[in-house]
RNA sequence: GGGCCAGUAGCUCAGCUGGUUAGAGCACACGCUUGAUAAGCGUGGGGUCGGAGGUUCAAAUCCUCCCUGGCCCA
């Protein structure tokens, strides 16, 4: 566009005081350019050894313990990774910040099945049987596995900027985690809480292995059902006399285990009389069967059941003492099978007969033990029936339907069968479905005389839970869940490394055996268990031949829930931890399993606290999966957005709930951060030269300046309270809030005249970079627990790259900044302007001004009230040239063209704006001072 | 199927123990500024507060049921 020659002239004759005018001046970019900038500060502070420095000036301080656990060494980070040493970063370094000692000791869990599976599957993509590789060998396979991902992880962990003693991390593989480990189920060999037993425990074929809740995961299975009679051969009414009793279960393959019968005693049961039977049904004319009254018409419809006559009906204790016969007696199932109470049993589905075998289900186990039932072992390792068993031995029960249908059919003891589709258990390694086996496993007993139930229950109640709701989550799971079966019959992991005696049974319980297999496991690694002989732990008093040497490795969560003895103790650190803090699944994860491993050997819990967050979930709320395709990994956030905004989008969720993220998500946090990045900047640029000599006391400063040292001091107290609780949620968002709408779009735009403007000698403008100094200070720090880099970026940038924002401590805000009284009036202030700067944008949006200077105010109070401010001091405060106050009825604003010519160096148009300088009365004086940026050119 | 939790503008969040026309920021539209300028300021549109009942003079806020989603369990 072309000048007009109007304006061409004017510019000619004003002169140009441009260069007299304090313009902000720093070298901090507007650009944050993270993605390539954060390497770098990395860098330096790696140099400048931060931590360590960190460390040495904490001594002595109060400390705080932020208990990491462990992620498993294996494959990339994901933003859940993230997500997490993300939050434990912030709230370790607002600890440090706020005067704690924070140390913080990043870890590994290294055991496991997975890794154990990776390297199993390069031995048969290699053509060779894992079963053929060397223990030791395979062992050290899996040790690289761990070293190699752990070394990445932690990697990108410190891309992430999170601050810890990377140098000393911790790995449950470290030889000295795994000699603790030994040790610590020790302690429960000693107090007596272990003990072998056989029970029904989820076993996977493929993996042959038993697993752990943690372990399994349910997906949709195709199950054939079956409808069985049992004959009646004595006992109860004698209308039942001659009549079956009906079973249905989706597990055709536990028939051979069958042992009882369980009824509900409360339910209503029916005896009938078939009359007449559908095409195909098995059912016969003539006979009679049992079933639950509720389950009648979904009963005969199954079956093909035509006609009935009801012959009697019976509650469940009715049928207390009844003997059944197996369907298969004569063919090697010849024991009676009795009818048992049992409260468990629901008239949801089946016949309200529930088939028990207490090989192989958690009631049928309790139900037979406590009517001494035989536990027979009838499956093998790898899901077939042992040699024993009649009709089936050798068979998979996979594929055991069928030869049991055909069987219970040729017997006529098959009433019906079908198929169902329901949820079943499956090993979340392989995704093959689990079966319920009997096995000799090692436990931990929850209600023996150590009543780890009890203290546990206990120390929960004793533990703050962030949020409340998990108090209820983990206790309920404490309080219902079974003895803790610790044994796993797999090759890597920690030894139990005990020796029970092959005469009587029972563990060796000799501290001094114990003690010699920790000391080896701390020098040679739990690897001594397979390498040395038996006798090198027993020493000489114990003869070798006499003791089993026991071959399980402990189960991983009680590996990982030992973190707090060989990490915290054995380094000296607090114990119990001051927190743990994971997703809400270690309710029944690590906080479960590191609270009973804590509570049975020490009585407590090793956590004073415990904070949970959420799950990802992406923009529309759903779980982040692979078929969705709506994954975000955090590498790439990194590249496209970089570290601190990742984090700044952490921070600015609420993490108690499931934190959404997705490409707006990440594009508005960028946003945010843009907003955090220019406050810093513009306080920068406007503390430019500053000097301490220009501080004001707080006793000289306006009432504009107090406000704002108000609000900080109440932003510091919201800081303060979520270091002390734990709870950051919205603390963050404030802080963007604050800088957004009270400094950026109110403040910072009302000072700069005072700033760009005033001479430097001037009070005023003294006061303004009096608070900015302390603004500066108190976004920087407040900022750098989340935004590590830019934080640190905005320090060095005013105090030089030898100094670090990481190392200084939250300002302490004196008491007198807060200011109840004085927030209230300017409240109204606010409002007041508010009705000026309407005026002001009628006039915009009507052409007569553009720049509110060019504007002057008028603002009418009613006779005899308060005016709040001076005249000059409402002009500033509407950024308008004059303010005339007036009296009316009621407060309102008017604006009109201001009057007078526009000072060519402060823009304010006013009557008394010189002609030939161009310059009004505060620009006279300042240019004629000298003391302005440069002189006017 | 059970336990716990959540569901407020396109997005992130405020809305305390029920009480005036439900608030911010981001995004969007329009305008201003061009002395924070790949920045800054202002104005505006946009929500039947997941749905349906109920309690109450009054409900986003309390109760019930349902729907959707998440975690854990079966």
């Amino acid at each position: 566009m072309t000048q007009t020659p109007d304006t061409a002239a004017a510019q000619d004759q004003a002169p140009d005081y441009r260069k007299t005018v304090f313009l902000p001046r720093t070298a901090f970019p507007m650009k944050g350019d993270l993605p390539k900038r954060e390497p770098g500060m990395l860098a330096g502070w790696e140099q400048a050894k931060l931590w360590e420095q960190v460390r040495a000036e904490s001594q002595g301080r109060t400390p705080f313990v932020l208990h990491d656990g462990p992620p498993y060494a294996n494959g990339n980070l994901h933003l859940g990774h993230a997500l997490n040493k993300v939050l434990k970063d912030a709230i370790n370094r607002a600890h440090q910040m706020a005067g704690f000692d924070a140390h913080f000791i990043p870890g590994w869990d290294c055991h496991g099945l997975p890794i154990e599976w990776k390297v199993e599957e390069g031995h048969r993509k290699a053509g060779r049987n894992k079963d053929e590789i060397p223990v030791l060998q395979f062992r050290a396979e899996c040790r690289a596995y761990a070293e190699k991902w752990l070394a990445i992880q932690a990697e990108e962990f410190k891309r992430l900027g999170i601050l810890g003693d990377w140098d000393n991390r911790y790995a449950t593989m470290d030889f000295t985690s795994e000699a603790a480990i030994a040790a610590e189920i020790g302690r429960f060999l000693m107090n007596g809480a272990l003990y072998r037993g056989l029970r029904p425990v989820m076993w996977s074929p493929v993996e042959k292995t038993a697993l752990a809740e943690a372990e399994i995961e349910y997906h949709d299975h195709k199950s054939v059902t079956i409808w069985v009679r049992f004959p009646v051969i004595s006992g109860g009414p004698a209308a039942i006399a001659g009549s079956s009793i009906v079973i249905w279960t989706t597990t055709p393959w536990t028939m051979p285990a069958n042992r009882a019968i369980a009824y509900g005693p409360e339910i209503d049961y029916l005896l009938l009389e078939v009359t007449e039977t559908a095409a195909g049904a098995r059912a016969e004319v003539g006979e009679r069967v049992m079933v639950a009254e509720a389950l009648l018409d979904a009963f005969i419809k199954e079956t093909g059941i035509a006609g009935f006559t009801t012959l009697g009906t019976f509650k469940g204790e009715d049928l207390a003492g009844v003997i059944t016969s197996h369907p298969l007696r004569g063919q090697g199932y010849d024991y009676d099978v009795p009818l048992l109470p049992a409260e468990y049993v629901t008239t949801e589905a089946g016949t309200g007969f529930v088939h028990t075998a207490p090989t192989h289900g958690e009631d049928d186990f309790i139900l037979g033990r406590a009517h001494g039932l035989e536990v027979p072992d009838t499956v093998g390792d790898d899901g077939t029936y042992n040699a024993w068993v009649p009709l089936f031995a050798g068979l998979h029960v996979f594929k055991a339907a069928d030869p049991v249908c055909a069987a219970l059919e040729a017997a006529g003891g098959l009433l019906h069968r079908n198929t169902l589709v329901h949820s079943y258990p499956h090993s979340w390694r392989s995704k093959a479905p689990v079966i319920y086996r009997a096995t000799p496993q090692w436990f931990i007993r929850m209600d023996g005389p150590e009543d780890i139930r009890g203290k546990a229950l206990q120390a929960i109640a004793d533990t703050k839970f962030i949020p409340e709701q998990g108090r209820n989550r983990i206790a309920s799971m404490v309080g219902a869940r079974p003895d803790w079966c610790v044994s796993r019959q797999r090759a890597w992991g920690v030894p139990i490394a005990i020796f029970v005696d092959r005469r009587t049974g029972e563990p060796l319980r000799d501290p001094a055996v114990m003690a010699r297999i920790v000391e080896f496991f701390k020098t040679e690694g739990a690897d001594a268990w397979y390498a040395r002989p038996a006798a090198d732990f027993l020493g000489n008093e114990y003869d070798p031949t006499q003791y089993e040497q026991v071959r399980d490795i402990v189960d991983v969560w009680f590996e990982s829930g030992s973190t707090h003895a060989f990490v915290l103790e054995a380094r000296g650190m607090s114990w119990p931890a001051d927190l743990y803090l994971e997703g809400s699944d270690q309710h029944r994860g690590w906080f479960h399993s590191s609270l009973l491993e804590a509570v049975g050997t020490r009585g407590v819990a090793p956590f004073k606290a415990v904070l949970t967050h959420g799950f990802l979930v992406d923009e529309q709320g759903r779980k982040m999966s692979k078929s969705l395709g709506n994954g975000v990994e955090p590498q790439d956030v990194i590249q496209k957005y970089g570290a601190d905004i990742l984090r700044l989008w952490v921070m600015s969720s609420d993490a108690r709930d499931d934190l959404s993220i997705g490409p707006e998500i990440l594009k508005q946090q960028g946003e945010l951060y843009r907003r955090l990045r220019n406050t810093l900047r513009w306080l920068l640029g406007s503390l430019d030269g500053f000097d301490a000599s220009e501080i004001l006391p707080y006793a000289e400063l306006p009432e504009l300046e107090r406000w704002v040292l108000h609000r900080l001091s109440e932003l510091d107290v919201q800081l303060r309270a979520a270091i002390e609780n734990h709870d950051w949620t919205g603390v963050y968002p404030a802080i963007h809030h604050f800088c957004a709408t009270d400094l950026s779009a109110y403040y910072f735009d009302i000072r700069k005249d005072a700033l760009y403007c005033d001479g430097p000698d001037s009070l005023r403008r003294r006061a303004v970079r009096t608070v900015l100094d302390q603004l500066h200070r108190c976004l920087a720090t407040w900022l750098a627990p989340v935004l590590v880099f830019t934080a640190e970026e905005a320090w060095q940038t005013r105090f030089g790259t030898e100094t670090s924002v990481h190392a200084q401590q939250f300002p302490v805000i004196p008491a007198e900044w807060r200011n109840d009284g004085l927030a209230e009036k300017w409240t109204r202030i606010r409002d007041i302007r508010r009705l000026g700067t309407t005026k002001l944008e009628a006039m915009r949006q009507g052409g007569q001004i553009g720049a509110s200077l060019q504007a002057d105010v008028t603002l009418t109070f009613p006779a005899g009230a308060d005016t709040l401010l001076s005249a000059a001091d409402w002009a500033d405060m509407l950024i308008v040239s004059t303010v005339n106050l007036a009296t009316a009825d009621a407060i309102a604003a008017e604006a009109t063209v201001a009057a007078g010519e526009k000072c060519a160096r402060c823009w304010r148009v006013l009557p008394e704006v010189d002609g030939s300088t161009k310059l009004c009365l505060r620009c006279t004086d300042v240019v004629a001072s000298g003391l302005t940026c440069q002189q006017a050119g």
